[in-house]
DNA sequence: CCGTAACGATGAGGTATGTCAAGAAAGCAA
DNA sequence: TTGCTTTCTTGACATACCTCATCGTTACGG
């Protein structure tokens, strides 16, 4: 079994219980895939064709505005799911870019695998839309707070619930996600005392 | 048949194929509840414990602040879900109101309920789970433009894409929920030439 | 280990949006 | 209708955040 999916078998038991006669189908079902920092899981314009599991590493969605300008959708690291859900769903092309932020891996299920493995075992599935729905979740607080904090607010926020992400990830697409630039983000860390 | 039913069933026509039984079991389901304007579907505080789905009216979830602001999540309105998934899903007390802005009326699906309906109907099950999909892919949309674009192009974009809220809201619940001030909102409406 | 490029820090000044206050308009109850 | 309340508009001013430019620091390929 490679390291990767020993991740990945290890999230999914913290999640549900399956048998290994149900791994088995997993393991035969997921593509290992590594990415070099920079290197794209995804372009722009390109059609996502895979739910993404990340076993290590650290990878950003962003979109880049008509003035050249990225704006970081979201990060993702071990133990989280990535993909463009919109492009998944409807096959036409998508309008962000996903890369790695760090040397990573990722387990790709390509969308009828994914279909075939929810499909016959009903506890993933039960575990899949699980993370969805707590996706959703999230959005949702994530919305609540850019609607009503400041730029400090939302940096503090951002530190306590993702510290991985805070102290991984370049200042610049911090500054990026949380809706701010980097030169307000570079003075808010910096005031503190 | 309910008029609120009636919704209930199109809507469900629209988006999957159920049997005459299946939609038996969904009317004895849904609970009907009329609310009249300013009323609490939700308060803070309390579980929330329906998934509701609205067949007339329109409804929205705010939360307030620690200096009594109010600040609208989102807006719903007929044919729309609405809910607090988080409190559903934990059974903790939840941090948002959901009121009704115009009278209106909804169907209740309690949590077991709805567990049941998904599980004894799987094309229901997978509708449920598909307009989960579509409500985090609005999401992240709503989240992108929330840290990209001006207080003038997130209401621009507002319009275009919820012309039926735009109408039927209040500009100080419309301006909440974009971020800004009513006075900020204002302004903009009528500097168009 | 060096040189170059990317990143972060900081200053000066600009702009979008917020705040507060007053008045006009619109909704609503009697 | 009338009067009362809530919502919207508008102005003057405050401020959080942005922009642009510069410089120090760190990362990294050769």
């Amino acid at each position: 079994m490679s390291a990767g999916f020993e991740v990945f078998r290890d999230y999914v038991t913290r999640h549900t219980q399956l048998s290994e006669v149900d791994f088995g189908t997993l393991e035969a079902a997921a593509k290992p895939k590594k990415l070099r920092k920079h290197q794209y899981l995804l372009q722009e314009g390109d059609v996502c064709r895979y739910h993404c599991f990340i076993t290590k590493g650290l990878l950003r969605t962003y979109a880049v505005d008509e003035k050249g300008n990225e704006h970081v959708i979201r990060f993702a690291m071990e133990n989280w799911w990535i993909s463009d859900r919109e492009s998944l769903l409807t096959e036409q092309p998508s309008k962000f870019n996903i890369d790695a932020i760090e040397d990573s891996e990722v387990l790709l299920f390509d969308k009828s695998t994914m279909q075939m493995l929810t499909d016959s075992i009903p506890a993933f599935a039960k575990m899949v839309t699980g993370v969805l729905d707590k996706s959703f979740i999230t959005s949702q607080t994530r919305i609540h707070e850019a609607i009503s904090s400041t730029a400090e607010e939302k940096y503090n926020t951002f530190v306590q619930r993702y510290p991985g992400f805070a102290l991984r990830a370049p200042q610049s697409m911090i500054a990026s996600y949380l809706g701010i630039k980097p030169e307000t983000l570079s003075r808010l860390r910096n005031k503190k005392h």
